[in-house]
DNA sequence: GTGAAAGCGCTAACAG
DNA sequence: CTGTTAGCGCTTTCAC
């Protein structure tokens, strides 16, 4: 028995073909007033939008996708064990993400991939046509996802680069800025030896936010001293150990630039069980401006990465690239500002 | 010109078709292979295997789907703004649905409900064979979704429930046992005037913590005052007002339990306020366990509900009812246990 | 403007 | 065990 004999869809569900006899006109008229195609006279289109309300008619996604070859989803990947979802971070761009997507009809799906098998899948996954778009954050520099995505002609934007010179659409925000003015603010205070916990070395965010503090430090007229640079991984355990170095390295230290918020709290944990004060002691400033920076006691003085702008922006240009009205990529970079805090 | 003549599918990526051809076989066969029946000889599931490792064969998803009337992905709904994503228990939550679903094929979608708009369109969304099944968590007393779902024949599990009774599938902790620990943590270590600021009155989850709260005082011989007892919502802000109209009530508290790990933050700031030291004033405990917790400073003893074992149980009882084996509706309880911190 | 018809790529009977 | 066939529900020419 088919669908048209049954008269109803295999799961009870009205389908098109349901829809087209009730309103007594074809398949193919009932479609172009759903996809909002002009070519429908008033009369006809209001007869098969009474027909699909009677029905509560609700169009098949898979049949769709199938015949259109578009599926209304993007996939928002993030390369990184899911502890890290977790951080402040990634919950802001998850936020930015859905705010943006929430008045559209695309469903957002949430990818972690975290060994090269699995993004050997999620390839094979977006190249077969499961997602009209992607997203991807936290990006390492020698990841190859972008430029795989970009051959596969898979629209795709990012939320940080690479390089200097990315070619792959992104979305970012003034890092190298960013830390100079948090740089700046600690010296402003008097503060007479910055110290810095900056991100992986492979990650250009990173490398950003480092030139940012060697700039500030030598716009002082001052050296940099390697010896006051150590490297985190974004993690607060990471900066935990990192703080223990640096304060061997130089026990004279009285401030620290950490490349993160989550960064700042695990530096202040070790310097708290070294027995130094924070902030009278050693002052400390964070980047991200995280619901875990204002909620420190101490409050942290931190720089504020906009984070879920940039998730908005980045949805908003994938979804240009998608309707590939835009034949420039969108390559958006957002300010920052310093987020100071009474007692920091 | 149709695919077969064509000899590949519409954006050139090989069809089952093409598999088949190259394979020798029909394309039945073919299909078989890829869904694993056990129907099919060795010799020719090879040849098989073999046609689709040459052309790199992927399955078309929106096809299977359609066909198949099954999408293999599954939805997490969120039915909070989207701030709330950044709360330690939903990251939990995703963390560990992420990682039951991670050697699965199935993709997820996360999907924030904050109106009744949204709850309409997700309700069509799912009734309309997007998704297999439903993960709920943060459900309200009066929640209408669980139902509308079951109703719908959508398979749906929860964490959490609405009621005692609760008829959906469901996950939860110990909620009101791990309330009483934390109670009489409190009371065992000499504190006299033990207040609670507790969740939503229509969430289930914040009726039993009250009633562990309640249920050690009495337990300790003492009476209940309701007025050490107010009301938050889950969030920091909440507990900072709940926690000053505490203090204002019961100027002599000497302890608060909070529903929720962020509920203590909150509180921690209104006591910081207002002058009162903690703990050695005012003692605190919260319920979760969470990073934040674990960053506060003094560090926060805390009950530990175990937010992605949560996650991942729920995901575990979605995914047996999807493969309808199982007729018991699964309705667990996990454990909870106190975490105490060294200076709290 | 509108109907009819031809697929989209796959699964699931149904015969052998 | 395996090939063939008939759809799944929708979009999209192509005529009229």
């Amino acid at each position: 028995m088919t669908v048209a004999e049954r008269g109803t869809g295999r799961d009870g569900r009205p389908t098109l073909e349901q829809v087209a006899a009730r309103a007594g006109v074809g398949r193919g008229t009932v479609s172009r007033v759903i996809n909002g195609s002009p070519r429908v006279s008033d009369r006809t289109r209001a007869a098969v939008q009474q027909a699909i309300a009677d029905l509560g008619y609700v169009p098949h996604r898979a049949a769709r996708a199938l015949a259109a070859n578009r599926t209304d989803a993007i996939a928002l990947v993030v390369p990184e064990p899911e502890e890290r979802l977790a951080e402040p971070f990634f919950g802001g761009i998850i936020r930015g993400v859905s705010a943006e997507l929430a008045d559209t009809d695309i469903q957002l799906l949430l990818t972690l991939i975290r060994t090269p098998r699995e993004r050997e899948r999620f390839t094979q996954y977006a190249t077969s046509q499961r997602v009209d778009g992607v997203l991807l954050i936290s990006v390492h520099g020698d990841d190859p996802l972008p430029d795989q995505l970009a051959e596969a002609g898979i629209p795709a934007v990012m939320t940080g680069r690479r390089t200097a010179e990315e070619q792959v659409p992104y979305v970012d925000c003034d890092n190298v800025g960013g830390a100079q003015l948090a740089v700046e603010h600690l010296l402003g205070r008097g503060r007479a030896m910055v110290a810095t916990i900056t991100g992986p070395a492979d990650m250009y965010v990173a490398q950003c936010r480092l030139d940012g503090y060697r700039a500030a430090i030598r716009a002082a007229g001052r050296e940099v001293d390697e010896g006051l640079i150590a490297r985190g991984n974004f993690t607060e355990e990471s900066a935990y150990l990192a703080m223990h170095e640096l304060v061997r390295r130089r026990p004279r230290l009285d401030a620290v630039f950490c490349a993160s918020d989550l960064m700042a709290v695990g530096a202040r944990r070790a310097l708290r069980e070294l027995g130094r004060s924070v902030p009278d002691d050693v002052a400390l400033v964070g980047f991200e401006d995280s619901a875990l920076a204002r909620h420190m006691d101490p409050p942290l003085t931190s720089v504020n990465q906009p984070t879920q702008a940039m998730g908005r922006a980045m949805t908003r240009a994938l979804l240009e690239e998608i309707g590939d009205s835009d034949p420039d990529l969108p390559r958006l970079v957002l300010p920052t500002e310093l987020v100071r805090r009474a007692s920091s």
